[in-house]
RNA sequence: AGUCCCUUCGUCUAGCGGUCUAGGACGUCGCCCUUUCACGGCGAAAACACGGGUUCGAUUCCCGUAGGGAUCACCA
């Protein structure tokens, strides 16, 4: 890309832009930002493009930038083109605020640090508003060699309105404003700076973000103008908040996209829609695909208050998603933790019994820690652990019933979930005994719980020996009960 | 303090002057299905912050109050 590239000579008609700084990890609610960034670029077929705002040099971090990439390819919310580091840019950026200074349109400003600090304490003490005063708006008597940073002579009268696409009209007058610093006494530009001059010059079309950059729209505008350079359009989006109505914090999940992964075991595609959900709606939508949101998104309908951050509603959705998900993609992910609780590497007999048993496995989770804690059962090695539930079971089943199913099951030639049911059906009719009487203490045998997927298809995916070994394992446990 | 923004069930939202005795989803409760737990199905409780206007008519438009949020840097 140029120095200055007013070229545009096939200029996308949309090109939006994420614009994180690397000072922490990719959150949730950056990650929403970047979501609809990439939805309305998709949605108009434009651009959108990746910028990492890494010009504060003492809070950037690498691993940062390599969190935000992860995040974002996690999330498949592909960027267009390079990824621009704003840092590299920075000549470019005192460029502008020299070409702004000999133009008139910016000053040297030689107050001090102190000097300014005295300036708001006098304001703060007299109930004003603290702004620069523009002490040094209209000199030019600089003390020679002194430090100075360059200061945006902005417009003093008048009002800025601006046609917000998601606040609608916001009008400011330029009296509340005042000369913001362009280039800092050190030569480095200020985040003001850098983003007017980015977009600028990556052709951002539109300057989605969160609502807290509202209050900066005003003085970038300011900036834009003084360089004559075209406007983008604007839409501010409300910041997301704790279930509690505060601003989001780590308690409420104002995690990196990462512990939404790792952590909670969700999945992409659900974090994604849960996402476009909080703050967007389309009638009584709720599971929506990525490509029904690429052709329904629009910034009109994005909501102008701060929503809460619901769990229960994600993890909601994300089971939704875990239902319909690829039984076959579900066994690779939780493929390591199912290992790290077996405590051994999984092998292919494991994962040919994950991918039988998923189908039932995945209505009783809402996310891969429980998809992966509830398929364990099935290939823990004999004798399997009993919790409190299957030793009570195992402890008031009927006398004998363990050993006469085991018996039953025993002479069973076709091994198949029809038969098995047959023949505990039958055997509780004999014994006069309902069906779960029957089946409760075998389940707790066979899975070591009280709660499992459908016992009969449980013991068909483990197999005759497997079944048969684990009631005998639950036989030899028992108190001998009175023989017959 | 000032400036700016926001306000429909507990939560996310639909609603864009009459179709609202306000719809959907999550959560909660009940019932059904059923060998357990889930899944699934059915049903219930649950909201237009308040006060003025405008209008034949306001959830929908305007103003005020209250509440919430954003913002006060040579941070981004």
């Amino acid at each position: 890309m140029g120095a200055s590239s007013d070229s545009g000579a096939q200029t996308p008609a949309v090109v939006t832009r994420f614009a994180p700084s690397p000072t922490g990890f990719l959150h949730i609610g950056g990650a929403r930002t970047a979501l609809f960034n990439y939805l309305f670029a998709r949605h108009h077929g434009g651009q959108f493009q990746l910028r990492i705002e890494d010009t504060d040099r003492a809070r950037s971090t690498e691993p940062a930038i390599a969190a935000i990439i992860d995040g974002l390819t996690w999330l498949d919310f592909e960027w267009d083109g390079e990824i621009v580091h704003q840092f590299a840019r920075a000549p470019r950026h005192a460029q502008v605020a020299n070409h702004l200074l000999v133009n008139g349109h910016a000053y040297r400003c030689y107050a001090t640090a102190e000097e300014l600090e005295t300036m708001r304490a006098e304001q703060r003490a007299a109930k004003l508003p603290m702004r620069y005063d523009g002490r040094w708006r209209d000199r030019t008597d600089g003390p020679d060699g002194a430090p100075f940073v360059i200061r945006l002579k902005a417009p003093q009268t008048g009002s800025v309105t601006i046609d917000d696409l998601v606040q609608g009209p916001v009008t400011v007058a330029n009296a509340e404003l005042d000369d913001m610093v362009l280039l800092r006494s050190d030569g480095t530009p200020t985040y003001m700076l850098a983003v007017v001059v980015d977009d600028h010059d990556m052709g951002v079309t539109h300057v989605i973000r969160g609502d807290d950059h509202l209050n900066n729209a005003f003085r970038q505008l300011a900036l834009i103008r003084a360089m004559n350079w075209p406007e983008p359009q604007y839409a501010h989006i409300p910041l997301i908040h704790g279930a509690d109505g505060a601003k989001l914090s780590k308690r409420h999940g104002a995690l990196g996209v990462d512990a939404y992964r790792d952590e909670m075991g969700l999945l992409p595609e659900a974090v994604e829609n849960y996402l476009l959900r909080l703050g967007w709606g389309h009638g009584d939508d709720e599971i929506i695909s990525r490509a029904q949101a690429i052709a329904w998104f629009d910034l009109k309908d994005v909501g102008r208050g701060p929503s809460r951050f619901d769990m229960k509603k994600l993890e909601s959705v994300n089971g939704q998603y875990l239902r319909a998900a690829d039984d076959a993609r579900l066994v690779t992910l939780i493929e390591p933790r199912v290992a790290t609780a077996l405590g051994r590497a999984i092998t292919d007999s494991d994962r040919n019994t994950l991918q039988c048993s998923m189908a039932e496995l995945k209505k009783r989770a809402s996310n891969l820690n429980d998809l992966a804690s509830g398929a364990l059962f099935f290939l823990r090695t004999r004798p399997i652990p009993m919790d409190d539930g299957a030793t009570k079971l195992l402890a008031s089943a009927p006398p004998g019933v363990l050993a006469d199913a085991r018996t039953q099951f025993a002479g069973i030639n076709d091994w198949s979930t029809a038969a098995l049911e047959e023949r505990a059906r039958a055997l509780a009719e004999t014994r006069g005994l309902k069906l779960g009487q029957v089946a409760q203490p075998l389940r707790a045998a066979v899975t070591g719980s009280s709660q499992s997927p459908g016992l009969f298809e449980v013991m068909a995916i483990l197999g005759r020996e497997e079944t048969l070994g684990r009631i005998d394992d639950a036989l030899d446990t028992m108190p001998a009960q009175g023989a017959n």
